[in-house]
DNA sequence: CAAAGCTGTATTATCGATCATACAGGTTCC
DNA sequence: GGAACCTGTATGATCGATAATACAGCTTTG
């Protein structure tokens, strides 16, 4: 198996750029620097470059004008959905978006240690394990992985876990879930991420590993999520707290504000703002 | 300028399981797949797998036995710095570990238009932007880029803001800051943060961008900050709240506890991705 | 108009990452 | 002991990304 070499320097250069342009560091309609200016910033040659203006420019994040430059395109493709601290996705439904899940695996195995760690098994127990794509509009943007105490997994069939979220099935047991702990991180893209994410693999991903544990402590569900950051970011108001020599933040609390709503997903159908619509709130 | 290819396959495969190492994934002193059974899973040749592994036993993280296998480093290696919500280090301070800051940059600029925006700055005015990074036992851990406007910015020297945090430079000039919103978000690292944080073009980094807000709703400091996800997450921890048909998370608020700041990196791992020179051959 | 800068296009050459293959020598386990 | 793993090592060939260079045609600017 031959198999290609990927062009992987312009791949990088593509992907910064892209970045760039995402993050708003070049403004929308702007002129980026010319060919030759990022040839020698990134110490390629020309040609190299312009292999990554080419992939942002059949991605219509670009435009090229002979004889001008390259310009961002105007129309901001992709803006990135806005969830508050808690992940909580129901605004999105609100707004009249369409969420989906795909369950891509479902078994019961052996943990992996870190996991029947935090879970506080015991050796030899097994878990359930499922790994699941929500997507919304059709289009993938978080890659699930949850591991479950097979005592708590059995109470659930497949075909539920993939119909409805993970907790309320975990409470229909009588489990009570209280708190959670969790941590916000980086990687990069695995093969099968990358696959199910319709992403090339190395692309950079935000991940949220989140315990549960019920009243005792006992940990009840351990959840990995990676999230394709063009489409997905952590959003928080923070107040100030403490006395004032001390400079400290705190999450501000509450539903979130119209401010925040209000952000998310600007030129794409601008429906009715909050309709009270039903809610089939899916989460994990 | 033919300059190097870098070895680019081989490294990614390295960044992936460097990973799942870091991750727990791959729990320590097990051993890990083989490297035939590794090049299949990841459609590569065997020196390939070869070349990654070399750089994992490099760095330590891995350690070969001949005829044996290949089995992940007891010794835990990189712990992430742990971090709440509101980005605060202190409880890293009272642990006696040093932290520094070494100003990159500083000056005063015309703002990208983003940034222009998010400050409510009239067109035309100008901003102070210092890029700093942060150290912690020695080792760079941040990469901070704060955009202020000049009338602000204007009110302390560049001697200050190297020496003291800029909130409280703020603050002295009699602006007050109540308010935040921030991002969280990832990205791959560039040249200049590659650079300053010692890692190599394409790693994946945490970001977190932050806008301040003083009383009256006008933004005083916009912050972007980039970490290194080996050595800085952000934790928290949630309760339930809202009524038990809701499944919402929140923030509990409070200090960190003990056994949050227990987990704050163990031993300090060594030796950057060596990878030679190469690279930032500025030539402007 | 003319200079300067830009993108489009073409050609040639190089170099190194990667592949495919083979064999040596150690370990594990039955 | 011996089969079946594993890592270590060596080899030659390939192939494609990248570099270097040159020139065309367009746009902007003074």
């Amino acid at each position: 198996m031959k198999s290609s070499v990927e062009p992987l320097k312009a791949r990088r250069i593509y992907l910064l750029l892209r970045d760039r342009i995402i993050a708003g560091d070049l403004p929308p309609g702007g002129r980026l620097p010319g060919e030759p200016a990022l040839a020698a910033e990134h110490a390629v040659s020309r040609v190299t470059v312009r292999r990554a203006l080419d992939l942002l420019e059949k991605e219509g994040l670009v435009q090229r004008k002979p004889g001008s430059g390259t310009f961002v395109h105007d129309s901001r493709a992709v803006r990135p959905i806005v969830a508050d601290l808690s992940n909580v996705l129901s605004h999105l439904i609100d707004m009249g978006r369409s969420t989906d899940v795909k369950l891509l695996s479902f078994g019961y195995v052996a943990p992996p240690e870190a996991i029947a760690e935090s879970l506080g098994l015991k050796p030899g127990e097994r878990v359930q394990r499922s790994v699941r794509v929500r997507l919304i509009d059709g289009e993938p943007f978080s890659y699930l992985t949850t591991h479950v105490p097979e005592w708590l997994g059995l109470t659930y069939s497949e075909a539920e876990l993939a119909a409805r979220p993970l907790l309320e099935l975990i409470e229909r047991s009588g489990v009570k879930t209280e708190r959670a702990t969790q941590a916000i991180n980086a990687t990069l893209a695995g093969p099968e991420p990358a696959a199910a994410l319709d992403l090339e693999i190395g692309s950079p991903l935000l991940t949220l590993t989140r315990i549960v544990h019920d009243p005792s402590g006992r940990g009840v569900e351990h959840l990995h999520a990676l999230y394709r950051p063009d489409r997905y970011s952590f959003h928080m108001d923070l107040v100030r707290i403490g006395d004032d020599g001390e400079r400290r933040w705190s999450p501000a609390l509450g539903r979130p504000r119209a401010s925040d709503t209000a952000k998310i997903d600007k030129n794409k159908a601008g429906e009715k703002p909050t309709r009270g619509s039903r809610a089939i709130k899916q989460r994990s």
